[in-house]
RNA sequence: GCUGGAGUGGCGGAACUGGCAGACGCACGGGACUCAAAAUCCCGCGUUCUUCACUGAACAUGUGGGUUCGACCCCCACCUCCAGCACCA
């Protein structure tokens, strides 16, 4: 066996591809022709930095992990089709992840510019914004991130924000809430205005957002971000800029959630357009550059952050909107401000008007005027895809001293990562120590020029592989448009929903800049998205990060491939977490050796009366019928198990009243039943039973209504809503009959005795409700 | 603070449309087989009371109300836990 690290592939991932491949084998077996692309996390940073460590070549490395994982997908019997596998990190999907980027390049999707990114240290590289907790490296608990300002690539996400968020029409139903609350809480839209301020004497346009244009009249100061561009100009002595920065060192230290509003004054005054006042300006450390303008107007009356920071620094507080049900507040007493909508006051020609209503007015007379106009802001930031790694697809892009960045041509992709890279750790880009790739002629005039450095973030990888899965062969396209129709969106993925803000806001977006391409007609990726639970192990999530990962090796050596995957969907619903409690396993692993020696010692003719024929057909098709409902509608397997285990406990029970035939015709259909969930045990079975062929491609057992009747049932008789005894009968007893026979049950009698009859409640084969006072 | 979700035995969980609460499994206790152990099989297993016993009763689904013949399920208020976001103007 190769070595590899902790547990690569985990029960977490091995509980989200048995979700997967049980639903896979059950559709095989109802009919289906199915495409089951499964992509799993092999490349990036896990890898990077454990081959970092150990200074070894990370693409041997990586590519024997990849294997391994393989090997254990394998040895797990995952129906996965391994001769579509797409393996994200060769060439030749480079060549396609380049090729979409010079697309999105041609578009004006991809740009280039300096922007601050999160540095760890410890690991001397670059994090992404999802591997920051908390301010500190997700690897490195301890250790604060650092910022560093470094030019890099970036796709334009926000020019798809408003169809992202609309779009998730199309989703709901069929998306968990969840998941679609979180991205529209991600790409958060907000209705406001953009205001421009003049500076005074200048002249110089302030512009701020806001969402609250009717309170613009309470509006005490303008407020700068630290990093905002005006700042240098404002603050132009010595010593101002060294209080600028220690305000933003300041605010790097401070804890979240703790924040403390600091501030400083610019000397500086503007002047309101609407009311002509002449305000001062203020830098302050709450105002973030990346939203908005980086600027707003602050309305300590009407805005907690703004209270706050007034209040903090003595600027006036001028309550301009008026309770609906109350007086306008008293800036000494006020306590706190009044966020809420209402009747504006104090404000010229607009007092009196509703909230609502002046804030459509306001705009557009501000839009009249020209100094400002109705905006919608998003949160959603563009993609940073740069990374300062050896391991991924080279950004196709050449740096000429003459023509500045220009594209590789298409007919020179793939750019390939050259071999023998050595990895220093030193937080550079591995690839700019290589002068042979390094080194190349501009494209456009043929002067020497350098080759961009860094790699693409392993996201973009997976925005798209499920598309390319459909024709992994494909050497002329990224894949062929008719298949992808046949096939696309996607009827049911499958994933955890660590992916809901990233993976899956990414792939939407990949989606429509391919359809905007015409490469595909999908406007969504996926159409139905299920999120198991996530696997928790000692009170957390199971990841490798962690280290709290169980290695399905040592499940499958213990208890076997189909115990462990069997177990992982029996002991919870999949959509809810699940709690690693390894003792559990055994009682599957019993259940399953139960029905291998039931089905091996049936195999082969047996004798046996037959007296308990019907009743074991009974119970077969009844489970059938619930198996077959859970696969069709909520996916609980964990009941669907049990079910097979009822079942199975009956047969053992009844074995020596079956006869020959019910024995060997139960035995199949019982191992049908059990393949989507354990694919070895039948596998075997089915062949002990003398059949061939895969036992998932066998049709599905069928659910025969008549045998699963029963022939009597069991009602309960209730007296004043308490169970008080039972009535045996046929289905389908007519409702006086049921009454009849509930007033005389012998059990019932005593509760009715002295007492008057005040109604009966009587559920057809159901239940019988005698109220009595 | 905002958003989403969850609270049922010692534990994981079941109860599908408002109709027998605790399926199935784990753990535990008792027994059979065995020199012994493992494996396997059988029985018991919410709490409290009641009966010598068979049995029977009351109370139980986070808390408090409500609707209903009947509520784990629907409505109102609250508590706790988990996850995500969080100075978003």
């Amino acid at each position: 066996m190769l070595p590899y690290p902790s547990g690569k592939l985990h029960m977490g991932h091995v509980r989200n591809y048995s979700i997967g491949d049980a639903l896979a084998r059950y559709m095989w077996m109802r009919g289906y022709n199915v495409l089951h692309p499964m992509g799993w996390d092999s490349f990036g940073l896990p890898a990077e930095n454990a081959a970092l460590k150990e200074n070894r070549n990370p693409r041997e490395w990586t590519l024997g992990n990849i294997g391994h994982m393989k090997v254990q997908m394998q040895r797990l019997g995952f129906a996965f089709d391994w001769s579509r596998e797409v393996t994200t990190c060769e060439p030749e999907y480079y060549r396609w992840n380049q090729w979409f980027f010079l697309k999105m390049f041609e578009r004006g999707l991809a740009y280039r510019k300096e922007a601050l990114l999160n540095w760890c240290p410890e690991c001397a590289t670059v994090l992404a914004n999802e591997q920051v907790v908390n301010g500190c490296c997700w690897r490195h608990e301890t250790t604060p991130v650092e910022q560093r300002a470094m030019p890099q690539w970036f796709l334009k996400t926000t020019a798809y924000a408003r169809e992202l968020l609309e779009d998730m029409k199309q989703l709901e139903g069929g998306w968990p809430e969840r998941v679609l609350a979180m991205q529209r809480n991600w790409i958060g839209r907000s209705e406001g205005a953009e205001i421009d301020f003049r500076l005074e004497p200048a002249g110089t346009r302030i512009r701020v957002f806001t969402t609250r244009i009717d309170t613009i009249y309470g509006a005490t100061c303008i407020i700068l971000a630290p990093e905002h561009p005006l700042v240098d100009q404002l603050m132009s002595t010595a010593e101002q800029r060294i209080a600028v920065k220690e305000m933003i060192d300041a605010t790097a230290r401070q804890e979240t959630g703790q924040e403390e509003k600091l501030g400083l004054f610019t000397d500086c005054y503007a002047i309101h357009p609407f009311s002509g006042a002449r305000i001062p300006i203020w830098i302050g450390n709450f105002v973030l550059m990346g939203y908005g303008t980086g600027a707003i107007m602050a309305v300590p009356a009407h805005d907690e952050r703004d209270f706050e920071f007034c209040r903090a620094h003595g600027i006036p507080v001028v309550p301009v909107i008026r309770p609906l049900d109350g007086e306008l507040a008293d800036p000494p007493t006020m306590k706190e401000p009044f966020v809420e909508y209402g009747i504006v006051e104090n404000s010229g020609e607009w007092s009196g008007l509703a909230s609502a209503e002046a804030r459509k007015k306001m705009a557009a007379y501000a839009s009249q005027h020209g100094f400002g106009a109705a905006a919608i802001t998003y949160r959603l930031k563009d993609w940073g895809i740069s990374r300062q790694r050896y391991w991924g697809t080279p950004i196709p892009i050449i740096y000429c001293p003459d023509c500045g960045a220009v594209p590789v041509p298409e007919k020179d992709l793939p750019v390939r990562l050259p071999a023998g890279v050595k990895i220093t750790g030193e937080g550079r880009s591995p690839l700019e120590t290589v002068a042979s790739f390094m080194n190349v002629p501009c494209p456009k005039c043929g002067r020497p020029a350098r080759r961009e450095s860094d790699t693409m973030d392993t996201f973009v990888d997976s925005s798209w592989y499920f598309y390319r899965y459909c024709d992994a062969r494909n050497h002329r396209a990224p894949f062929d448009s008719a298949t992808i129709a046949r096939w696309f969106p996607i009827d049911q993925y499958i994933g955890g929903v660590e992916h809901a803000i990233l993976h899956l806001i990414y792939s939407r977006f990949w989606t429509k800049v391919m359809r905007d391409i015409a490469l595909i007609r999908n406007e969504e990726p996926v159409k139905r998205l299920f999120t198991q639970g996530m696997v928790i192990k000692d009170g957390a999530k199971m990841s490798k990060s962690l280290g709290n990962v169980v290695s399905p090796d040592d499940m499958v050596e213990r208890y076997g491939a189909d115990s462990a995957r069997m177990y992982s969907l029996f002991a919870a619903p999949p959509d809810r977490d699940l709690d690693w409690q390894e003792d559990g396993v055994s009682g599957v692993s019993k259940f399953l050796s139960r029905v291998y020696r039931f089905v091996t010692r049936n195999a082969e003719a047996t004798s046996g009366s037959g007296e308990a024929d019907r009743d074991a057909l009974r119970s077969l098709h009844q489970t059938i019928q619930k198996i077959t409902t859970d696969f069709d509608s909520r996916w609980h397997f964990n009941t669907s198990i049990a079910a097979l285990m009822e079942l199975t406990n009956e047969l053992l029970e009844k074995e020596e009243r079956l006869s020959s035939d019910v024995r060997r015709s139960i035995c199949r259909d019982l191992t049908l039943l059990l393949a989507p969930f354990a694919p070895y045990t039948t596998q075997d079975l089915w062949e002990t039973l003398g059949e061939t062929g895969p036992a998932f491609r066998q049709p599905w057992p069928k659910f025969d209504p008549q045998l699963a009747e029963q022939d009597e049932i069991e009602i309960p008789v209730q007296v004043n809503g308490k169970l008080r005894g039972h009535i045996r009968v046929a289905p389908g007893t007519p409702k006086e009959q049921l009454e009849q026979l509930a007033r005389e049950n012998a059990k019932v009698k005593p509760f009715l005795e002295g007492k008057q009859i005040v109604k009966v409640i009587t559920v057809f084969d159901r239940l019988v409700n005698i109220v009595v006072k």
